[in-house]
DNA sequence: GCGACAG
DNA sequence: ATCTTGTCGC
């Protein structure tokens, strides 16, 4: 089972989801939300400090046991090699995917084809469907190479992977119907 | 319609 | 990430 992971703002309010999916079939085992008000403005490379609080919340709810948790963010790319999918794995312990739509342009970057090399580690890795892609790093407890093959196992004609497409979508449309509740 | 993308 | 509106495309 893999997890996706991802938050969705609006304001000072933001919800978080996360949907466990079977794999590789991908069929929805379970989806959970969690709403809360953010108290940590939005920092590059400090990404985790926001978004842990929903990430925490999420994991009590989440009556499932997921192998892997795919996370919206960089993992060892980073400038201390523990982006907030690290950050996430660490704290609970479980295995962790970071997939992100874009590079930040760190110091000691270098793409090397399809690899991305930090002050020359190999923390990344460009995954291509069609136009635009993903980049992946490894988050926690796993490989890149585990990690990019799960990545691609997760593609079906969108952009990100199934887990963080649907984890976006609800995620985006619960803190819209909270307005609407208001 | 839904998703991608411009901006 | 979000705000907003239209357009192109499957």
């Amino acid at each position: 089972m893999v997890c996706g992971m991802d938050v969705s703002y609006r304001g000072v309010r933001g919800a978080g989801a996360a949907v466990v999916l079977s794999y590789p079939d991908l069929k929805i085992l379970e989806k959970k939300v969690a709403f809360r008000s953010v108290v940590v403005p939005y920092t590059p490379t400090f990404l985790a400090f926001r978004e842990m609080p929903f990430f925490t919340a999420l994991m009590r709810r989440l009556e499932m046991r997921p192998d892997v948790f795919m996370i919206d963010g960089h993992g060892t790319y980073h400038p201390v090699f523990c982006g907030s999918a690290s950050h996430f794995g660490v704290v609970f312990n479980v295995s962790t995917i970071g997939v992100a739509g874009g590079l930040m342009g760190l110091e000691g970057e270098v793409k090397d084809g399809g690899t991305i090399l930090l002050k020359g580690r190999r923390v990344g890795m460009a995954i291509r469907d069609g136009k635009r892609g993903v980049y992946v790093s490894v988050g926690h407890k796993m490989s890149l190479d585990l990690a990019a093959s799960i990545v691609r196992g997760c593609i079906r004609g969108h952009r990100k992977p199934e887990p963080l497409f649907l984890a976006d979508s609800i995620s985006r449309g619960a803190i819209r119907g909270e307005l609407h509740g208001q």
